[in-house]
DNA sequence: TTGAAAGCGCTAACAT
DNA sequence: ATGTTAGCGCTTTCAA
């Protein structure tokens, strides 16, 4: 890499003349400014970023860890993430924590050394199952200012950006009521997750509600299980079901194509609605109605709130919650 | 943060004195090197992360450019990166080139001023349509290892890590044919990138070799089409398909869905194969017969390539390729 | 056994 | 208009 201080040399003027010409200073000659830019030009002189951050106590970096990257929604949420950041001069640190709570706390740690200005991230599922907290109370002790998204530790006092999950499911559960639909069952992949549960709920309300039907809930526990084969039993077993509610991508996509396996008419004797994306929805025929996240502008949001947090440093203490509304996208799975 | 100067004060010993004991020196006597350890314990001191890059000249963190993180394969590399990288003590900065040739060259400079050890990158579709390859060059000249995994750019002198496209396309059309199929098509999402190409070169040569049908070629021309529609007009006029061959998970999804929806069974009266992953697989029913590109297993020997010539200084000129073998997983959309 | 000083690359206050 | 110096946090050589 090309230093000031080679440039300096070879012009025959100080460290600090060179510095000041590069950065427009009034202070310089304007013949000297000239030359000084012509020749980091040849060189592509460019300043070096770790003596800057090291210099200005910032890195323009923002540390984001995920509990896994190969979760369509997260991966989406961090391309938010990283437009965002890219269009205000941040860089991404990324970590994922494999939905490990040692993982996580590692990498928070090791972050906060000096790589980071600021941190975005999702609860990995092991602590949210342990319920542990102090390592973010931790970092945001030492200055360091956190955004939550999706999955976060409510006790917390931290910036998040959420989803309305609760209503979500409670509205779609209420438009499949709304088609007449007598036996709604609810299908989830995700149900130790803070995010599952709130669906859950959701679709209890709007059952119990109505009172024509008990709660059908199927839980899946991920990996262990085969996904189809489970769904394909539930379907047996509750052979009434004509209409279903997912809380997650594959366990929608899965009960659609089972429905249809098994001679039933999607969605003429079966409704599907599911937490999914606009690619999930293509990837069925029908199209899946989906409940969606708007996941790339979570990520806009979170970053936007770290890069507001980061600037203004005096720690204001009132921190934010901000719920991005789901849509439905009504789609051929549905009435 | 809490530096060396802080706990040398505390101590009244000099700032080297610190740093020696808490690096074990052996010039510290016990009794320092016990005191020092035992504050910076209680005030739970880490060493500076940008001040160690600054000394050192070395940054520890990997810089990783790829051209989308909504691509399940990538994304699947990218975790493979992490995983290595973090067993290493690297880190990963994350830049997504969005497919621009532009933001590839601005992500790729911006990290080289000093953020980043080496690079791993795919190329991004237009810098492959515009054949640009100036930009790798210069940072490889700069002094900085790249390198690249499966979209790579064959003219550039670096480590590369691919599939075996060609051979697993060939060899999955010659197994169709082994099933007596006599009209098989080919549908491609992917044909402006390198490895589009060269997976429609080996089904071209397979069914040229048999020498019983012409090939029969999807060609889907990204974002611009309705996927769905495109195929379903394609089986519309080729009502004698009997077994498709798919570059990318989503033609293959598609194409097997739009089969069942003709009420064609699958596997009896139409084989489906198709580049995807094991998600997807369980995202059909039957479930899809899909060539595994083992892109975890890519991200890690990408990692360790990168890790290996970064410690190696002094630039060693040969490079090596290494190419990842496809495997096709058998499940039951093929006989 | 401990400390002082230099240097990594940069900026900025303070000379000249 | 230009240069000197100090300092960001750390390691390391050299001096005490």
């Amino acid at each position: 890499m090309v230093t000031l201080k080679m440039l300096a040399k070879e012009l025959n003027v100080s460290i600090s003349t060179v510095s000041k010409a590069l950065n427009n200073s009034e202070e310089i000659g304007e013949e000297t400014v000239k030359r000084v830019k012509e020749l980091a030009e040849l060189y592509n002189y460019k300043p070096n970023k770790v003596a800057l951050s090291l210099k200005n106590n910032k890195t323009k970096t923002i540390g984001v860890i995920i509990p896994n990257i190969l979760n369509r929604f997260i991966a989406k949420v961090l391309f938010g993430i990283e437009t965002e950041a890219a269009k205000h001069g941040y860089n991404i640190i990324t970590c994922i924590s494999n939905e490990s709570l040692v993982k996580e706390k590692e990498s928070l740690q090791l972050l906060a050394s000096g790589s980071v200005d600021g941190f975005i991230l999702s609860v990995a599922e092991e602590t949210q199952i342990n319920n542990e907290i102090e390592h973010f109370k931790q970092i945001i002790k030492q200055g360091l200012p956190i955004v939550m998204f999706d999955r976060v530790a409510h006790d917390v006092m931290c910036d998040k950006v959420i989803v309305d999950d609760f209503d979500a499911i409670y509205n779609a559960t209420k438009s499949l009521i709304k088609e007449k639909r007598k036996n709604i069952a609810f299908i989830s992949n995700i149900n130790d997750l803070s995010v599952g549960k709130l669906r859950e709920r959701g679709y209890n309300k709007a059952i119990l509600e109505q009172g024509k039907q008990e709660p059908l809930v199927l839980k899946i526990k991920k990996k262990k299980d085969d996904h189809q084969k489970i769904i394909k039993n539930f379907f047996k077993e509750n052979k009434t079901i004509d209409a279903i509610v997912a809380a997650d991508s594959s366990s929608g996509i899965i009960a659609l194509n089972t429905a249809i396996n098994f001679g039933l008419k999607v969605p003429k004797d079966v409704s599907v609605i599911a937490f999914a994306s606009k690619s999930d929805s293509n990837h069925t025929l029908p199209k899946l109605t989906t409940i969606r996240q708007h996941a790339k502008a979570m990520g806009i949001s979170a970053a936007q709130m770290l890069i507001t947090r980061m600037q203004n440093l005096p720690a204001n203490p009132d921190v934010k919650t901000k719920i991005v509304k789901t849509s439905i996208v009504k789609n051929k799975s549905t009435l």
